[in-house]
DNA sequence: TTTGATATTGAGACTAAATATCATATAAGG
DNA sequence: CCTTATATGATATTTAGTCTCAATATCAAA
């Protein structure tokens, strides 16, 4: 079962409305994750987080890093973002527009964007096919104008 | 090194090509992959192409499939289309449109849709950024109209 | 506040996707 | 043809992610 989060103010409360709704129990290893996983406004990967939360002396095993992840991905609190070196990336999307990727081929550097066209085209195809739409995510691969030049 | 794939007609030569530009050698291997990659229309996964080549008797290892695959991704001709169960999704993308998969919550229907409007979002973004766009994917995440109304 | 049913945690075992190794085979230019 | 650098395939290895299960903590109901 999944949470409609637009109602919340914030990602802690949808998270613990989430957890409740469902029948799951709000643990001091949840909301340190939670927590740690929201202040960083980045692109990360578990063993990233697993670092910050030790350096900040949080509690929380590798598994319940794993097992809550999956919860916030599910809550749509966080999703995954694309998949390199062998593990996923994700990054915190609640509260946040719709957003684009553009990621070079050459040099793999990437550049996030924020699009009202992408919002509008994602609205309307959600329209369109009578989605309730949670989340949208457009990548877009090239080359950069650096690596463009290169490419000759 | 990456080939510029619009000035060929059909996957294979501009496979063959993308080889021997980058002194690698076109192989029996190779090409029997490149043909089933080409022969499936739908996402597939590395365990599936494997069978469907020995299946067919097609020649290549496990190893050869993932390596050939790397090569497919990196000349652009294939991508990664989303990772579930633990691994990979590829899709062909050679000579087809820009194109966007609702995928439902839910129930994890995917659908395929081709967009107009989404296309120029991205072809936009790539004049806007300077970007020479190779391939682009949307992917929206909701609930269809099955799982909206369970879900009240 | 105490209790008890039940969900969660954590350490480490386990699984399997993906990669690395290396002896053998083969493509392709001379 | 040869030659030689590249590719293949069998299999060992790595490691992201999951599973197990005893110990612990939550939280609702006494
Ligand atoms: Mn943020
Ligand atoms: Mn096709
Ligand atoms: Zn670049
Ligand atoms: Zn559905």
């Amino acid at each position: 079962m999944i949470l409609r989060i637009y109602r919340y103010k914030n990602g802690l409360e949808a998270f613990r409305e989430f957890l409740i709704h469902n029948g799951m129990r709000v643990t001091p290893e949840r909301e340190a994750i939670l927590e740690e996983v929201f202040a960083e406004h980045e692109h990360f990967d578990v063993e990233g987080l697993i670092m910050r939360l030790r350096q900040k002396g949080k509690r929380s095993s590798r598994a319940s890093v794993y097992r809550t992840l999956a919860l916030l991905v599910e809550s749509s609190l966080v999703q995954e973002v694309f998949y390199k070196d062998g593990h996923m990336h994700y990054e915190h999307i609640y509260g946040h527009e719709h957003h684009c990727h553009l990621r070079c081929l050459g040099c793999n550097k990437t550049i996030a964007i924020l699009d009202e066209a992408l919002a509008d085209v994602i609205e309307g195809l959600g329209m369109e096919y009578n989605f309730e739409v949670i989340s949208g995510r457009l990548e877009i691969f090239g080359f950069c104008p650096n690596c463009r030049d290169k490419n000759q």
